[in-house]
DNA sequence: GCAAGGTC
């Protein structure tokens, strides 16, 4: 007989837990003591019809074309668990978890009490899991909770002292606001029948057309963002501005709509008249500031993912390499909350930097700041954030085994890490006005000591052209036309989405680039990636349209559902609201989605033939003789730019000419090039070419 | 066939 039976939430943390305690059995603060774990939920509800009891209610609940079923009224739920099914990766079998059970209670038969050491998360799911074990294994006698600021040995230690009864499960708000949680995602599983349904009565032979609170809302956003997309029309304007030798730009601050169109003209002939009312000017005022800049915050795992997207790696294939590292320890846990770390895991990892450093390459003459920068440091992190484990290996190549991206993670990782022992970016700030125009202002940074920066330096991989300008400024400027246009709207793509999801507070560390993966892989994809970049199938425009105005596919849901979690977390509200609210949300969206599913046929085309909806718009074409004399035609835009008549003239006569384009990553160069001749797919063709690096 | 949340 022991008396603790002491439950973690996965292998990793029940060995931490070994280690800080002396064992997998033996005596912790006066206590006898043994350690068992799970991994994640062993327990999950029943199908909705085996919740029920009458052959009526079973009926009902199957039900996947009766829309008159739904709303379910959740007061026929026994909401009982079962057994889940795990997946192992390696032997590719689904398990079931009934052993692990079976398990824990044998152990639990010979202890006195049960103490949760899972995990604890904002969301109470640390507890909601332990006590689906506690409720699977019918305990009966006394159950205690630690909570521990993170796995280090002193923490986990520091935590045991602060033990806490929980006996009744009922009056514990972590555990009840998680459990409302979870029945209210349960419930809206009814929206995906309800969507698939409506997309067969359309004509459309789809499997499963998938909602809930992340889906639907990543969906839409991205068909909106599409619909901005198609919709955008580049209006270019002309502004005066100024310039000096060094090319430093004088523009005024135009701060909104009214300012910007007294500036702005439509057409360059009055641009040029704006300008005639300026002349050359002397540059004064200028101000030289020295500033520093600390590392930004690390690196969280959908961060990663986008980052490694644009090197061509995908997010499921990321997620099991990083897995396998973790599992190796090479890497810290990946599916944290964390973006900060405590001292004390600053403190493990301060040994092994240098050869962290040796490994990716990193200079470790700059590694000098050895103090945990305050917008680094957390007092509770669980895991902290994602970054390199105590175990350093040997060279990148010897990670190749975990998987394809395993060099890129590793050296990702690392780099963010080791960035926070670098030392403040220092720069200058230089800021400059028009003598005659003070209203005109320049200002640009020139990086004095780059530090922290020549370690890891998030902007890298925005690779747009920038021009080597000096930093001497003046000591005159010229008045020019500067022909800008409205921003075109960002292409949706994976680091798009993970900033929108963030910003909303939608899923978590562990599900945000999982749903992402989800999405995006399977013959029922919905979402197309390419290199990052985000396109939605037809199933996945499908779902889109379905939810156009509707509670499911708003990020204000989760926001409305986390803040009632919050009251009943702290025992100010009955979780009975938290699983309503769900019931009305089924309510509300149920006749929008039937409404919807009319709109398929024209918003997403045929459902007979899924390339008939992708007809190719032909492109406006210019006629015209070029310098050897026979007669061309070609395209009279390139990348968004109209070509003026000037300009079609000049590139007939073979000149190079210049124009402000729009890279697809958003940001503004100057395009210069001239007309040629071109192959795509072995047919010929005349076009505008881009001489890019040169 | 369904959610989102854990986990491997």
């Amino acid at each position: 007989m022991v008396d603790l039976l002491i439950l973690a939430e996965k292998a990793s943390a029940a060995k931490h837990m070994a280690k800080a305690f002396g064992g997998m059995t033996g005596t912790v603060a006066d206590k006898t003591y043994k350690i068992v774990h799970a991994h994640g939920h062993l327990m999950e509800f029943k199908e909705p019809e085996k919740m029920v009891t009458t052959e009526e209610d079973k009926q009902r609940y199957s039900s996947w074309s009766d829309m008159k079923t739904m709303p379910w009224n959740e007061a026929d739920f026994s909401w009982a668990k079962t057994y889940a099914k795990s997946y192992n990766s390696y032997t590719k079998k689904s398990k079931s978890t009934r052993e692990d059970i079976t398990a824990i209670k044998a152990e639990a038969a010979n202890a006195e009490s049960i103490l949760l050491a899972t995990d604890n998360d904002p969301s109470g799911e640390g507890d909601l899991l332990g006590w689906e074990i506690v409720n699977a294994i019918k305990w009966k006698k006394k159950v205690y909770r630690i909570r521990f600021a993170d796995e280090t040995p002193k923490s986990l230690n520091q935590a045991l002292q602060q033990m806490v009864e929980i006996t009744d499960q009922f009056k514990q708000g972590e555990y009840l606001k998680s459990d409302a949680r979870s029945k209210w995602d349960f419930l809206s599983m009814q929206l995906t029948r309800i969507s698939t349904y409506a997309a067969r009565q359309a004509g459309y032979r789809v499997k499963v057309i998938n909602q809930g609170r992340l889906k639907s809302v990543i969906v839409l956003k991205i068909w909106q963002q599409q619909q901005l997309i198609d919709q955008y029309i580049k209006t270019p304007y002309f502004e005066a501005k100024f310039k000096d030798p060094a090319g430093h730009i004088f523009a005024r601050n135009l701060k909104d709509d009214q300012q910007k169109q007294a500036a702005r003209f439509t057409d360059e002939k009055s641009g040029r008249e704006d300008i005639a009312k300026y002349t050359k000017s002397p540059v004064a005022n200028i101000k030289r500031v020295r500033k520093f800049q600390a590392p930004g915050s690390m690196i969280d795992l959908a961060k990663l993912g986008s980052i490694l997207a644009k090197q061509g790696f995908n997010s499921k294939e990321v997620l099991a390499t990083y897995q396998k590292m973790y599992e190796a320890e090479i890497v810290s846990y990946p599916r944290t909350e964390d973006k900060k770390i405590t001292q004390e895991q600053y403190n493990e990892l301060l040994p092994v930097i240098d050869a962290i450093a040796a490994v990716v390459g990193a200079n470790q003459q700059l590694l000098t700041h050895r103090v945990l920068r305050s917008k680094h440091h957390a007092n509770e992190a669980a895991h902290g954030a994602n970054r390199p484990g105590v175990k350093v290996p040997n060279s990148l190549s010897a990670l190749t085994k975990y998987g394809p991206s395993a060099q890129a993670i590793y050296r990702t990782l690392a780099l963010n890490y080791l960035a926070i022992l670098g030392e403040d970016y220092e720069f200058e700030r230089v800021t400059a006005e028009l003598e005659k125009y003070p209203e005109f202002k320049t200002g640009f940074n020139v990086p004095v000591k780059l530090n922290y920066k020549a370690i890891f330096d998030d902007t890298e991989g925005d690779d747009e052209p920038t021009e080597a300008k000096s930093d001497e400024v003046g000591p005159e400027a010229e008045p020019f036309v500067y022909q800008g246009a409205n921003p075109k709207p960002t292409r949706p793509s994976a680091d798009w989405i993970g900033k929108f999801l963030e910003k909303h507070n939608i899923g978590t560390g562990a599900t945000r680039l999982g749903v992402q993966a989800q999405l995006t892989s399977g013959k029922n994809a919905f979402i197309l990636e390419k290199r990052g970049f985000y396109t939605l199938t037809q199933p996945g425009t499908i779902a889109a349209v379905l939810v156009r105005d509707s509670w499911i596919g708003s990020p204000s849901i989760t926001k409305q559902l986390f803040d009632h979690m919050d009251a009943v977390g702290k025992l100010n509200e009955v979780p009975s609201v938290v699983v309503n609210s769900a019931t009305k949300v089924i309510e509300h969206d149920l006749p929008i989605i039937l409404k919807n599913s009319q709109e398929l046929a024209q918003l997403v085309g045929s459902s007979q033939n899924v390339k008939s909806v992708k007809k190719f718009k032909a492109k406006p074409k210019t006629k015209g003789q070029y310098l050897d004399g026979q007669e061309i035609e070609f395209s009279s835009t390139w990348g968004g730019h109209q070509f003026t008549a000037d300009e079609i003239q000049k590139m007939l006569q073979g000149s190079i000419i210049s124009f402000d384009a729009t890279s697809k990553y958003g940001k503004a160069y100057t395009a210069t090039g001239t007309l040629k001749q071109q192959t795509y797919k072995g047919k010929k063709f005349w076009g505008f070419k881009a001489n890019f690096g040169k």
